[in-house]
RNA sequence: CGGGGCGUAGCGCAGUCCGGUUAGCGCACCUGUUUUGGGAACAGGGGGCCGCAGGUUCGAAUCCUGCCGCCCCGACCA
């Protein structure tokens, strides 16, 4: 393990860039924007996804699998839709490969040539779609509350590890209802689920709020969206909801018959969260000596350190806060490589984030205690062996709660707000962070702002304070404050 | 797709301008000894299609031509 990561003042992009592999939680890959996604990073994920898997089936959904290959001609039923996705697909177009009759290794059989191409997934409404039209026919058949846990293909032009990879881990739910309210409470519900778990789970505070019809997915009739604010002041959308109305309905033609014996278009909903998240916990917390995990989500609760290696004493001490943290549900390591020496372990695990360490010392055993280190604040206390199980639970929690409160107060001092044009430009580059102010509710003073200022409008927060106010930029009336920030 | 950078051991790099012994350094790895309370020291050892393909030359990591790939900054987007 190398010494020491950029700082992220040095160089921000670095730093994550190293954080993220030198904390062993992926690396780049031999394909073009594609990562590997390492053990440890990977066991990360598996905490977000089992939580998010079961608050789904708590409101009632359930999952299925649906295929990655799109026949291209799905892609064109919903006109904004395509254009959307369509400058970022992967083709499919041939079946077969073949030994190369010049003997340079396989090329592709040019007599294998697909009648459709296929498209490689880059979201799923379309062949989704297309399979509910054969499952609802009646009122009696919604609602039809579905999710999946996929891969998806967008051929960005630019990828950052996490943030933006060509192919990406996320999970999308897929729902169709009898009414347009019943749609949208659902949309709304599956933003407050994602909103709990971003800041109960990986202590990063979100803004609820409704993206503008600029910012809007491509073929929705709302789109909210959660957004969180990094370290660097930039905002991170890190979930959204789309409340799709009857769109992907009568593209595909799937309509039901109601009570009345009426035929009616269902109305839809579709949700998803991605790998996106991890980017999102790294940059929220981590520091200049490697990733901070927030008790919820980390791989490893904590990690015994013999000081200053392991022995009869130690071991037995060990055993013992080892069995009381079992019986807690505290997950434990005890680091018995006596070819490494404490100093090195104490980096090491706090490059990878391990919330506790335990120090177990033999001067300290004399006088019956135990170190515990906190990875967030790197505060050390002594507690007696018998004490350690309890300290350590009670130490997550505030680990937990700190974490957020210290990310939380982070947003709160970059938000601001501005009433005129310089001082918003002001405020976007010398501080970074959430502005609010008045926007025209224009989609050409949105586009204008984003070339001046490279900032967008993050959401029209849903709990907003309605205040009359003018445009920064064209003075005209407002009645309401948007959220703009630059956002990766 | 524009701008920049880079491709040499698992990782990080030097060597390339100006061709010439056996391609080198740090970390990591293996063996041994002494160590061990914040990234140990010494000794010994293993590991290379120098991105790929052509060319020039007695001789190419180095020069020429073509190709490929990756990263960073921007425009596009979760």
């Amino acid at each position: 393990m190398a010494k020491g990561i950029t700082s992220r003042e040095e160089s921000y992009a670095d730093w994550y860039n190293e954080i993220v592999k030198k904390a062993g939680l992926a690396d780049h890959s031999a394909v073009r924007g594609c990562m590997v996604i390492k053990p440890y990073g990977f066991a990360i994920w598996e905490k977000m996804q089992a939580q998010l898997d079961k608050r789904f089936k708590e409101t009632g959904h359930v999952n299925a699998y649906f295929p990655l290959f799109i026949p291209k001609s799905f892609l064109s039923k919903e006109a904004e839709h395509v254009e959307g996705f369509a400058k970022e697909c992967a083709v499919v177009t041939h079946h077969r490969l073949m030994n190369d009759p010049n003997g340079n290794g396989v090329i592709v059989d040019p007599t294998a040539k697909l009648e459709e191409e296929l498209i490689v997934r880059p979201t799923s409404e379309t062949i989704i779609w297309n399979t509910y039209k054969d499952w609802i026919k009646s009122y009696r058949d919604l609602p039809l509350l579905i999710n999946q846990w996929a891969n998806v293909v967008r051929w960005e032009m630019r990828t950052r590890m996490f943030l933006r990879t060509a192919e990406f881990l996320w999970q999308e739910g897929h729902t169709a209802h009898t009414t347009k309210g019943e749609a949208v409470a659902e949309a709304r519900q599956m933003l407050d689920v994602y909103a709990e778990f971003a800041e109960e789970y990986m202590a990063m505070p979100v803004i609820k709020g409704r993206k503008t019809a600029n910012e809007r997915f491509a073929g929705a009739e709302d789109t909210y969206t959660i957004e969180a604010l990094m370290q660097d002041g930039k905002a991170l959308q890190s979930g959204t909801s789309h409340f799709l109305g009857q769109n992907f309905a009568k593209a595909f033609d799937v309509k039901f018959l109601n009570q009345n014996q009426k035929e009616e278009y269902v109305w839809a909903t579709s949700w998803g969260v991605s790998t996106r998240l991890m980017g999102g916990l790294i940059m929220t917390h981590s520091d200049d000596n490697g990733l901070i995990v927030p008790p919820k989500l980390a791989a490893l609760h904590a990690v015994i350190v013999p000081i200053p290696k392991p022995g009869a004493e130690i071991d037995e001490a060990a055993m013992k806060i080892m069995a009381a943290l079992k019986e807690k549900g505290i997950s434990v390591k005890y680091d018995t490589d006596a070819k490494k020496r404490p100093g090195f372990k104490f980096a090491e695990y706090e490059l990878q984030g391990v919330p506790v360490r335990i120090g177990i010392g033999k001067r300290d055993l004399e006088k019956g205690v135990v170190e515990l280190a906190r990875r967030d604040t790197g505060e050390k206390t002594q507690v007696p062996v018998d004490a350690a199980a309890s300290a350590i639970e009670q130490l997550l929690e505030d680990i937990q709660n700190n974490l957020f409160q210290k990310a939380l107060d982070y947003r709160t001092e970059h938000t601001s707000s501005a009433d005129d044009f310089d001082t918003f430009k002001q405020i976007l580059e010398e501080k970074g962070g959430f502005v609010k102010a008045h926007w025209d509710g224009t989609v050409e003073t949105e586009k204008k702002i984003k070339e001046l200022t490279k900032a967008t409008i993050r959401c029209i927060p849903l709990d907003n304070e309605q205040e009359e106010g003018k445009c920064i930029l064209t003075g005209k009336p407002s009645k309401e404050r948007v959220l703009f920030a630059k956002a990766y």
